[in-house]
DNA sequence: TCTGGGGTCCTAGGACCC
DNA sequence: TCTGGGGTCCTAGGACCC
């Protein structure tokens, strides 16, 4: 916590339904539901005038429409508009400090101490309050909502305080005072399962919460979770805005309007999601080594499969294939309701060719950003490439020749390609002595990481020094037999 | 007409290695 | 020869968020 107010929270009112009121005229005054209009749809955003008759986020569409008057208008998301007036928000947040945490399309946090700022009450709300006018101009009339506090989770709440087109700073020292008479499931992090057993224990809101003992917290949540919560109730949060977050997994997945039991079908939908999560992996320069499935029955239990390779891939026909093995586990009788598939162990290579455009070698022993595919020590065994042929350096070569300025916008890695899907043996590389190929040329092996080896390419044919990294099984990494150059010293480690 | 889609984080247990 | 602990990776499921 901090001892100024200098964290914004700002929170588009019920942005889907605001930008249809604001591009339908007729809407405006009326209830709006935005969502899955069709079959097993649910409601994503009500307007304020059809919370009224209490339609609200993640109800059932079918519940919604029983609820509401019959001049509701009940709409499809229009991702693409909603985009387009979050692009124009982000921009003016970005004019008020170069921090700002995007957290979802209508919602961001923004550090004021990054910037210069008069970062006292009487500051910070007239900024609040100039911020809220430009919003509404730049939008159209979508309005925004906005907490200013000494925390992130003080800020998120003060700008749930007085929704819509709401404004709540809270001074320091003001903290507790705002935060106690709230009830528990006010806190990030306390769901119905968190509040329900927080309730069997007479704890109803965050003054309560804040009474309790640790150990019951941790005893009844776990570790993170009981300390999570014993810190928010004492409004103990430390955690800062941070502008970029680093994706996990990527995944797709469809609700079907009735149960599928055509296993033909469920395959054929396999495969569509694969190729949607391939392409935007691709999209985003990703690969990933575990392939997930999600698959719900009729009565709603969920089960999930999940199968990780050595390699990454972005390869949607790899995706589909293992994919399809994974359903294979999974008893099908009865229907379907919902197919999912994902990909998560994700890594971004396009590291990999920063540091051979900069003429820097690689790190050689971490790979700070990334989990690691695990691997036998090294160096170890005896070299599994001696006993290879030498591998043509032109015979594979389809790639650009000069992956200093082509692969990075490839539509595809390098590391993408197919490979046999059975578990395989880690390759053992040994710094200054195995020579090897990939389809640009020749090089050797510089350094190893766990799962991973730097090739330094350096040949007749090849730029001298540059540098790359490649999973150790990567099928593009040919074994061969030393070329008539010599080869050059190991470096140090 | 009961319950979307895209994510994140945590936990627990088993495998495996040192 | 037997036993054990710590660490990491992987899988499955659950809670939660917007």
């Amino acid at each position: 916590m901090r001892g100024r107010a200098s964290i914004l929270h700002v929170d588009l009112d019920a942005m889907f339904a605001a930008v249809e009121q604001r591009d339908k005229p007729s809407l405006r005054g009326k209830p709006v539901i935005v969502g899955g209009v069709a079959g097993r749809g649910v409601v994503s955003t009500a307007s304020y005038q059809a919370r009224v008759f209490g339609a609200h986020s993640a109800m059932p569409m079918a519940q919604a429409r029983r609820l509401c008057p019959p001049n509701t208008a009940y709409l499809s998301p229009r991702f693409v508009a909603y985009q387009r007036t979050s692009a124009v928000v982000m921009e003016l947040l970005a004019g008020v400090s170069p921090l700002v945490e995007q957290v979802s399309i209508d919602e961001a946090f923004v550090d004021l101490a990054a910037t210069d700022h008069d970062l006292s009450v009487a500051g910070v709300t007239a900024l609040a309050h100039r911020l809220k006018a430009e919003i509404a101009i730049a939008t159209g009339g979508v309005t925004g909502s906005i907490g200013a506090a000494s925390s992130k989770l003080l800020a998120k709440i003060g700008s749930d305080l007085h929704k819509p087109d709401g404004l709540t700073v809270v001074a320091p020292g003001d903290e507790l005072a705002v935060l106690h008479p709230l009830p528990v499931r006010r806190l990030g992090g306390v769901g119905p399962a968190t509040e329900q057993r927080l309730h069997r224990s007479r704890i109803r809101t965050v003054g309560d919460l804040a009474a309790a003992p640790l150990e019951d917290l941790v005893d009844w949540f776990g570790t993170a979770h009981g300390h999570g919560l014993f810190r928010l109730a004492r409004a103990d949060d430390p955690r800062p805005v941070v502008s970029e977050r680093e994706t996990k997994s990527v995944s797709a997945e469809e609700t079907f309007d009735v149960d599928v039991t055509d296993p033909a079908r469920l395959l054929h939908e396999l495969d569509l999601l694969a190729t949607r999560v391939a392409a935007r992996l691709r999209r985003s320069g990703l690969t990933g080594r575990t392939v997930n499935i999600k698959v719900r029955h009729p009565d709603f239990t969920t089960v999930t499969r999940a199968v990780t390779r050595d390699q990454p891939t972005d390869d949607g026909q790899l995706i589909a294939g293992l994919a399809r093995r994974l359903l294979a586990e999974i008893t099908t009788f009865g229907g379907i309701r919902l197919l999912g598939v994902g990909v998560s162990t994700l890594y971004d290579f396009a590291q990999d060719d920063l540091f051979s455009a900069a003429g820097e070698d690689p790190p050689t022993l971490d790979f700070p950003d990334q989990p690691l595919p695990a691997a036998p020590a090294f160096p170890s065994s005896p070299s599994s490439s001696s006993s290879s042929s030498l591998a043509s350096p032109s015979a594979s070569s389809s790639a650009p020749s000069s992956p200093l300025v082509g692969s990075s916008s490839a539509p595809s890695s390098p590391f993408a390609a197919s490979s046999p899907v059975a578990v395989e043996e880690m390759r053992v590389w040994r710094p200054g002595q195995d020579v090897c190929h990939d389809e640009h040329g020749p090089g050797w092996v510089h350094g190893s990481g766990i799962g991973r080896v730097t090739i330094r390419f350096e040949g007749p044919t090849t730029p001298i020094g540059r540098v790359r990294t490649f999973f150790v099984n990567d099928p593009h990494l040919q074994p061969a037999d030393p070329p008539d150059w010599t080869i050059p010293a190991p470096a140090a480690p």
